[in-house]
DNA sequence: AATTCCGGTTGATCTACGTCAAAGCGACTT
DNA sequence: AAGTCGCTTTGACGTAGATCAACCGGAATT
């Protein structure tokens, strides 16, 4: 079984540190097998678009590698971030036949996809699927709310701050220097892409990031390498109260 | 069977022109009789405090009468609402044992309790709950979903807007006008709820009433009356290029 | 090596909304 | 009738972040 496999369902990651989100983590051998029939892969390229919102969507979807945004566009031109999907994040809504945003690739993109038909059988004979697909949306539905204090009552600077340390957390490079509260990392995004996820303008992102570096929270290598000394720091500047952002 | 119950059951809205989102709306008279035996009623006065964040919840409930909000606080006191629970609407995580918002009521209001452990057990043994769940918790990522628009990109006179479409789309009085277009309800929540809700403080909330009411996009009768002569030029104050906010 | 392009930075200015403060108003208490 | 309490409105003023505009720098193109 090739390596993606192995991700997206849930088997090489005894020692992740963060939530395991692929669907199909307790499915058994059988039920594998039936996933095994009705998917496929996909890839496109940063930039591409998956799909416009409002497209008919026959499949649903769990990312392999690469970033994918959900967006949302009003009339004028407005656009605003709803989710951000990392490797093992599922989009697509069974029982709902049109796509509700915008789904773009950040990055390079592998996505595997489900035929959605037999994939909802699959859901009412499986109460696992079902369980574990609905773990993963109350996960992410606590994932929006905390996005939502962020949105309505983080200053810009936070807004940064927490950004940065979402994505700090959910990089696995994070690993390498965890011991010493320094942490390193890629900017998977655009300035743009990041004031769309924060509520805010490109230049407002670009002042922001300036200030952190000024103040020695973050150190940055060109424009997208993130060096950041004191993790606990960043957390500080976020002004988060919770647990890490990780309930439970 | 007390009304109540016919509510809670979704067996009593065949007319009702919003989605319903009750936990056992296909439920099988033995599954209903199971949910018989765990369940218990609460009553709340408006302002109590249901569950502070973080603490043990060992229940699952449904709001029967009354509205409940969910926020989050920031240690320096910030707040913003992240959940607004109308009757039929679900609280509480299966697999979570801990609350990780404030649930408040912001009217009197009755929930109807499930004890959680038998509540699970139900889950993995019938897939129909398993998956209405699932159902709801989508639309409710959706709700906020739509919410995080709102708040990171409307200006405060579509916000407010927004809110009282919102408000009046859910609220049953709505059917009496709704051939000519015009609508009435009570709002449920103070100028500082729909502040928190909103991203915005209450000053900048009542100033925006104030001139939607200039305006005659609404009328006041009282401080918590409002009318609404036209709604769909309500609903393009708002903003909004969906279709009407319930996706398919 | 010059040119273009794209994403990013920085500066000057504007404005929507926040902050602080005072006063209105209906409901309840004495 | 007067006082007080909670919620709301309104005004004066300040500011964070938006807007508009110029410029920068690396990578690809010629």
């Amino acid at each position: 079984m090739p390596h993606q496999d192995l991700q997206l369902l849930g088997h090489d990651c005894g020692s992740c540190p963060i939530r395991h989100r692929a669907v199909c983590a307790r499915c058994d051998a059988d039920e594998l097998q039936q996933l095994e029939h009705i998917k496929y892969y996909r890839s496109y390229q940063a930039g591409q678009t998956v799909i416009w919102s409002g497209d008919r969507m026959d499949f649903v979807a769990s990312v392999v590698t690469g970033i994918a945004t959900l967006t949302q566009t009003m009339e004028d031109g407005r656009r605003q971030m709803v989710g951000l999907l990392l490797p093992s994040d599922f989009v697509g809504r069974p029982g709902r036949p049109a796509a509700a945003y915008d789904v773009t690739a950040a990055t390079d993109l592998v996505m595997c996809c489900f035929r959605k038909k037999p994939f909802e059988e699959l859901m009412t004979k499986t109460p696992h699927v079902a369980q574990r697909l609905l773990e993963m949306t109350l996960d992410e539905l606590d994932a929006a709310r905390e996005w939502m204090l962020l949105l309505g009552r983080k200053t810009a600077r936070e807004k940064i701050a927490s950004l940065l340390s979402i994505i700090a957390r959910r990089d696995a490079s994070l690993k390498l220097k965890s011991a010493t509260g320094a942490v390193a990392f890629d900017l998977p995004l655009t300035r743009e892409e990041m004031a769309d996820y924060l509520g805010l303008t490109l230049e407002t992102v670009s002042r922001q990031m300036s200030a952190l570096k000024r103040d020695g929270v973050i150190g940055l290598e060109g424009k997208r390498h993130i060096m950041v000394p004191d993790f606990d720091l960043l957390v500080e500047e976020a002004g988060d109260d919770s647990d890490g952002g990780f309930l439970v």
